[in-house]
DNA sequence: CTGAAAGCGCTAACAC
DNA sequence: GTGTTAGCGCTTTCAG
């Protein structure tokens, strides 16, 4: 069931088919609804490696995830998915895992199947590679900071300012001892995280203390890790979460050791999952626009895709992360519970 | 950069430069390198929709899912991810809504687009659509049990079991009005939920009223508001949440109110998150093997797709689901707590 | 072990 | 509006 048997039974040549296919304005209506007609009768479907022989538009973009099962990264890809869906494009998933070579494989298994863009969430490639993307003329738009700092199309958040933000809110509660839980990854971010902190700490004239620093994995079980690490030497009055999953294990950890939040440890977290609402006490955090992140990286990649390489290369979009203030760090000056 | 540049630069036929792309065995050992190293020279790589004209083997699967933010459906995803990689498939993200239409939208794309098979979660295809597919030959698998009940090849889990021995439990702790709260997606599964449910009540004696089933959308808030209208009219002493985030949700309302869980009122929910091990009290709930379905699933996708159609058509995989006993129904004989 | 030639299903100049 | 024809980049007989 070729587009030449549609011919046949229609009677007419296969460009005519093809016309209905691709131009199809350009047909007499008559003949038109006849060929569409005997093409639903042949259950034919045009043969998509055929089409795009020629021309290299596929349909298809690649959104490079290191962690799929981080709930903030899915809203990003919703984000992605509503767009490309709108576009008539398909979306390909691919989970690097935080390894810089799975991400290397996943990009050129994309360009091999001429995917129209692709989407790097927290890229680990280095400036070289992108800029070879660049000079293979590949629509690419980073999500998040990646390892090259390269001013280059990207859609990001003040990770470092947010930190700032947070610390200095606990720092305003009067904490002096903030402990700070870090991810492993991904790493870029938690380095910004770090120097937001520092940053806060120094405006208040406190010291960095090493011992309130402390690592894991990003998950419930990590941060319960990190938190038993930081509570058994750093004793601090205020804990910093790289993120709310984390920040859920060091309540777990808290609440084991009899602890009262916010009462002796005030807790501050980041992504605003939907979940920091449930928990108890509420969880203070910092929302990331995770969600619209994934609209606009799209957007822009399509503005690449369809218009042109350089319509949208170079642009970097910064969106706005917030502090959402709830129970967990007991300010007094809190307005009202968001949940 | 096509096979013919390659083949001059180099000195050989197309077809040696084909073979040693196909068969590079029936090339000899110094034509071989040399071609390989020309290649290399002039970043070559083969046109994917050239070569995937003729035979059909893509290397792309594709996994409908009616719900990218449901945590459980990414562990799934996961699953999937893991054995496609692994067979060096990519994995194209289709993502329903729960929405018959852009379903088959998406099984038309992946037709066209010859993936060599297709997951489907939660399917919402009648049966006259799957039959279709099957006459193709096209592989699929089922996730879960979908709108078509026919036998055919499925990875699932005994939903009505599950809920008729998580109804049990709250029966066995000495509650006799046990409100369900239901998702309104997936339906299959939540008629399942009422099933199993139905049944827990009347091997126990008691009566089923309406009264103590409330719907509502599958997230915190849509718990939360089901909880609302259950506890208005039924005064249930314990509650069966269809999932864990409106589990989740109904706590929120519970405390809301002033119920202590769980000596007001019992609480188990469904799906076993890793956040229900932080809320508090810890959630009862029941465990899916959401990770191992996406696998398992992979697998039977792949034996079809390797093996041919017949290999796997008509297998269907239960995995058990089991409940995990934590301290939200407030069973006495608890054995251990388990987060 | 290598090459010439035919063809995969489709698109797009170019004529009519 | 429609058909003729020449490719697109690659694979694969079939000869040598």
């Amino acid at each position: 069931m070729n587009i030449r048997a549609v011919a046949e039974k229609a009677g007419v040549s296969i460009t005519t088919v093809s016309r209905v296919l691709n131009h199809p304005e350009a047909v007499s209506k008559k003949t038109r609804e006849h060929i569409v007609s005997v093409m639903k009768e042949l259950n034919y479907t045009p043969n998509w490696f055929a089409r795009n022989i020629q021309s290299s538009r596929t349909n298809v973009v690649g959104l490079i995830l290191p962690d799929i099962l981080d709930p903030a990264s899915m809203e990003t890809a919703k984000g992605v998915e509503d767009v490309a869906h709108q576009k008539g494009c398909n979306l390909m998933l691919c989970h690097s895992e935080f390894h810089p070579g799975k991400e290397r494989e996943y990009v050129n298994t994309l360009l091999e199947r001429k995917a129209d863009g692709i989407l790097l969430a927290s890229s680990l490639l280095k400036c070289s590679e992108l800029k070879e993307l660049y000079n293979q003329h590949v629509p690419y738009v980073l999500l998040g900071k990646g390892s090259c700092e390269r001013s280059q199309n990207m859609v990001y958040t003040d990770i470092a300012h947010a930190a700032f933000e947070g610390t200095g809110h606990l720092l305003k509660l009067g904490r002096k001892r903030i402990g700070l839980i870090l991810s492993e990854n991904p790493k870029v971010e938690s380095e910004e995280k770090l120097e937001g902190y520092k940053r806060a700490l120094e405006s208040a004239g406190l010291p960095f203390s090493k011992e309130l620093i402390a690592k894991g994995k990003n998950s419930i079980e990590g941060g319960f890790a990190a938190a038993g690490k930081l509570l058994d030497k750093g004793n601090p009055d205020g804990i910093f979460a790289s993120t709310d999953q984390m920040a859920f294990g060091v309540m777990e950890k808290l609440k084991q050791l009899g602890k009262a939040i916010p009462e002796d440890v005030s807790l501050i977290g980041f992504d605003d999952l939907e979940t920091g609402a449930v928990v108890e006490p509420k969880l203070t955090t910092i929302t990331k626009p995770t969600y619209r992140m994934g609209l606009v990286a799209a957007r822009l990649l399509f503005d690449m895709i369809e218009e042109g390489f350089d319509a949208a290369d170079g642009q970097e979009i910064l969106l706005q992360s917030k502090l959402k203030i709830r129970k967990s760090c007991g300010n007094k000056d809190r307005v009202r519970e968001i949940w």
